[in-house]
DNA sequence: TTTAATAGTGGATAATTGTGGGCTATTTTG
DNA sequence: CAAAATAGCCCACAATTATCCACTATTAAA
């Protein structure tokens, strides 16, 4: 399980030193393969072990064709995967398009979320945090599973 | 069960010293392995035994993935979730960006919440205190459940 | 009141991790 | 086919973090 907040930089060739608390983790599931895709909620990437990507890829594949949302769910979700492992020192190198794509430069975020890590750039992440605590949630608007949820 | 107030001290390094009633405890139940994240109503943070943690994350990760507030929630609680461990002198030693969320200083206050650890700014929990006092509770907004409750 | 024991605090050292860059192999491009 | 760009591998230094140990303060016991 991925959990938590860590703040890393991009190298000057793209590559992203992953916290080492993975390392060990990462190599037992998946011998360090890895896949990377984008959110189509957020302007993010989302970093999946090779394995768990391919249970949700099969998901995705079942999608009904004819229905437009899920059309383009596997259009962009499957479209934009790339294949990745990790190197040696522990990094992987994030593709380009996604760079560009999740506005990644030096400063970013990785968020720990159950099965996978977003990638986020910094201020991104920030700014997005922010709106979170700022907005209110409005009681009718909840699920239930939310309104009974005790932490 | 964690009952009650204590004050503790934060040192320079971020490390806080957990009573040492709670010790033997915290041994016993889960190693020493804890869990820290942040409070998403006050600008404080929750302290778990890690076994604890993992119940009420599996709650989290079931909501539904396309609901706007549930995706909220487990953004903000899992992405702020940090492993921690007891070291042998019986401190934790907390991240920093989580002492920035909840103006941690030196001066802190441990309040026992059942299941959970609250972990304030001193300053910030007195004032909290008070305005719970002054503010009055409107009977038509009260839960069935607390409505009834026999103390 | 003295002594002992435990709890709380601070800091030095050792180990690990992050980062940059050089070298080589491979792929791409003109 | 040559030249340039990219990617992978490895090493070395810097920075950070964890571990351990020692001192002080506080509480409990004799």
């Amino acid at each position: 399980m991925f959990r938590g907040i860590n703040s890393v930089n991009l190298d000057a060739k793209g590559r992203l030193a992953l916290p080492s608390r993975y390392r060990d983790h990462l190599l037992k599931i998946c011998s360090g393969l890895l896949v990377v895709t984008i959110d189509i909620n957020h302007r993010c990437l989302l970093l999946y072990p090779r394995i768990e990507w391919e249970q949700i890829e099969r998901k995705i594949e079942s999608l009904p064709s004819f229905d437009t949302y899920s059309g383009r769910v596997k259009h962009l979700l499957i479209g934009h995967a790339n294949d990745l492992e990790l190197d040696k020192n522990n990094r992987i190198l994030l593709p380009q398009e996604l760079r560009l794509y999740a506005g990644l430069e030096k400063h970013l975020c990785l968020i720990g979320q159950g099965k996978k890590l977003e990638i986020w750039n910094q201020e991104a992440w920030n700014s997005q945090r922010e709106k979170w605590f700022t907005e209110n949630m409005i009681d009718g608007d909840l699920p239930e599973k939310l309104k009974t949820l005790v932490l």
